[in-house]
DNA sequence: GATAAGGCTTCCAGTTAGTGGAAGGTCAAG
DNA sequence: CTTGACCTTCCACTAACTGGAAGCCTTATC
């Protein structure tokens, strides 16, 4: 099938899937006119792509998954390593953007919104440096 | 002050600054030998910016945050509706990656993690596309 | 005065994971 | 035969820096 067709069918946009050629995630076949042609398990890698990027994976770490995907002989605790080292980046990600979250709240609760000029929040964001 | 210092003193590296200079968010004097020669006023603003991203606002956030820093008769109500947004933005982060986590969590504990070949997470990234 | 270390300068390239657009070839319908 | 949709490559751009090379400037030491 075209480029197109696997677009719609693995929820990617063409340039994705062109670009995740680029860098050797796939490489489909090629037509006499040089349009690329996806087999069934060219979509499939690409559909597997998609969720493994949906849940935050890197593109590296994505291309280990592939290669376990592909092993036949590969142990599932490979596999359950690399989604775990994920799982702790993603807990660090959210406990950062938490702590963010309730500073900048702190600063939003304390500031009047009105007309005067004095602002807690600018006060606070010049502070003097204190790290 | 020399680069050197001022990067010490706010807490940003030297390359973090130029940059800054680059993108016309500060414009330091120079010295009669090239040097760039920050005042404290700079370095103010600077430590402005280096607090301001910490809280996750974007470099262009930050260039309505500055002019608003420096403008004596802007309302508070103008600050607080920029970092409100910030603030929804940083929510809906959080909760994006928790959807993620929690998917991630529920492969991770399904699956055995043994040497067998079998393993949930791979068979759920392979599944047909339902979407 | 020579020299070495460290700080400063600019510029180029690379990072992540794509996205936008231009110029042009191909295919199917009317 | 032409129109429009689809495909191709290539180049540039995104955010927010970071790394490194090549080359001045300053300061200290011998």
């Amino acid at each position: 099938m075209n480029i197109g067709e696997v677009s719609e069918r693995a929820g990617l946009p063409a340039k994705t899937i062109r670009y995740y050629e680029d860098i050797g995630m796939i490489t489909p076949a090629r037509g006499e006119n040089g349009y690329r042609r996806f087999s069934e398990q060219d979509l499939h890698k690409l559909v597997f792509l998609g969720r493994a990027r949906l849940l935050g994976f890197s593109i590296e770490r994505c291309r280990n998954l592939l290669a376990l995907y592909e092993d036949q002989g590969r142990a599932s605790a490979d596999v359950k390593r690399i989604a775990q080292q994920n799982l702790s980046e993603i807990d660090a990600k959210i406990a950062g953007l938490q702590a963010m979250r309730d500073t900048l709240a702190d600063l939003v609760q304390s500031c009047a919104g009105d007309n005067r000029p004095d602002c807690p929040i600018l006060k606070d964001l010049g502070a003097a440096p204190n790290r």
